[in-house]
DNA sequence: TTTGTGATGTGATTTACATCACACTTCCTT
DNA sequence: AAGGAAGTGTGATGTAAATCACATCACAAA
């Protein structure tokens, strides 16, 4: 139950991890590869949505952009990562855009033939209903630390989720190995730019977090955790 | 295309309506009955999250609570609405209450029980994929919706919501016919009581809205998309 | 008929956060 | 090595929304 036991040793963890080696194969016999460079889309809001990806290398960002020009990352994919709409509808279009940010390989699966191969293998299906199941309440779980804690407090939750996908244990310390800039936090927030970088200056001068090299360290997460009433959720769910 | 022609004649549509009906008996199959009184609780955070409820008669609302006692509605379950968390994790825990809101008859399933079943039937196990992925996609479009258009684009997203789950159309005028108090509406939001009393306010001073016997009656929705930008997305998507 | 209770409506004040403006740093390029 | 771009840091100011503090209203119960 302490912080460094919950936190898996290796610093990356997959939403794939759901899958058992055997379904996983299956997923992937159904996929065809493809690659995209940083910089493309994988799809834009009002596209089709009938695929699924699976991240075979690379980053994908999935982002909403307002009328006046601000950006919202609603999710950051990663290595080993799926992701992608199934819906309901036969002609149902994507909210949202899927910005490639670093160059990819991905796994693209067509709904119909997921939906053949769910038919087929129920162990699969039982398993896929738990990957979706899992993924919603990362977003639940997000929707309410960002709506119910002000910003210092999703600033909060969005470091412990950094903790929980890219964080590295360091002696007490925990290293988020992964760059990123204060604009890309404050669009993972819904934030400014300037408000992360004073909530993060903050935070450093009360020796809660710390720079080494550009990465951000974690120094006290207890406090983290108490700013926004984080239950300690299991960490597969709590990520960004 | 029209706002008229989207909505449904039926001024209520429930979730459970993605099921075709011999999917929607085979559920009803392995649900045990129960009946719950108004002021009570289905479960509360912290609850172990492994059963299914399918709302027969009734109001169910998902809630978080913050330590300072604000209280925030994450959704609102009604007559025909299925709900409740699918987890991969042994002892996986609810990170939000379930009030009772009107005295209820609830079916109950057991994650084992739906489990069994959807690796049984393959055509209910993709229904039951695209129940979730339409879920999931109403949680991330209130999640955008409360995000970025600030709190007077919030309160417009969830009256036209509201629009889709209890709207009667009355010539060229929507009824919501459910009685909501500005607490209710602002506890949607993530805003005050006095805030949503405000916006409502100018709503109606600017001839958007008005009230009919203590009804909210939205006269020019177009105004209310504009807001907060919305897309006319399909109406079982777009709920509460 | 009064009294209590929950809801609405509205002003004054405070607070959180965005916006604007600009200096400074890093590091990449050619 | 110089120039530029991208990122950081920070003050001053503006604004949306919360908070506080009441007045009023509707209606049910005593």
């Amino acid at each position: 139950m302490t912080d460094t036991l919950q936190r898996k040793p290796v610093s990356q963890v997959a939403n794939s991890d759901c899958f058992t080696e055997e379904s996983l194969t299956k997923l992937k016999e159904i996929m065809y590869e493809m690659r995209a460079e940083a910089g493309n889309h994988l799809f834009w809001e009002g596209d089709s949505a009938d695929k699924l990806y699976f991240l075979k290398r690379g980053q994908v960002k999935i982002t909403k952009a307002s009328d006046e020009g601000k950006s919202f990352i609603l999710y950051v994919y990663n290595t080993g990562d799926l992701f992608g709409q199934v819906d309901p509808f036969q002609n149902s279009v994507h909210s949202f855009n899927a910005e490639v940010t670093e160059n990819s390989i991905i796994g693209v699966i067509q709904q119909k033939d997921l939906e053949v191969l769910l038919w087929q293998h129920g162990d699969l299906a039982v398993e896929f209903m738990k990957w979706m199941g899992l993924m919603h309440r990362m977003t639940q779980t997000k929707f309410r630390d960002l709506m119910m804690f002000g910003k210092p407090g999703a600033l909060c939750s969005t470091l412990i989720r950094l903790c929980n996908t890219y964080g590295k244990n360091h002696g007490s310390e925990i290293v988020i190995t992964k760059k990123l800039t204060n604009s890309e936090l404050a669009d993972m927030i819904g934030a400014t730019r300037e408000s992360v970088n004073r909530m993060l200056g903050d935070l450093k001068r009360a020796n809660i977090i710390a720079m080494e090299n550009n990465y951000i360290v974690i120094k006290d997460l207890p406090y983290l955790r108490d700013i926004c009433q984080c239950e300690n959720c299991p960490v597969d769910m709590c990520r960004i």
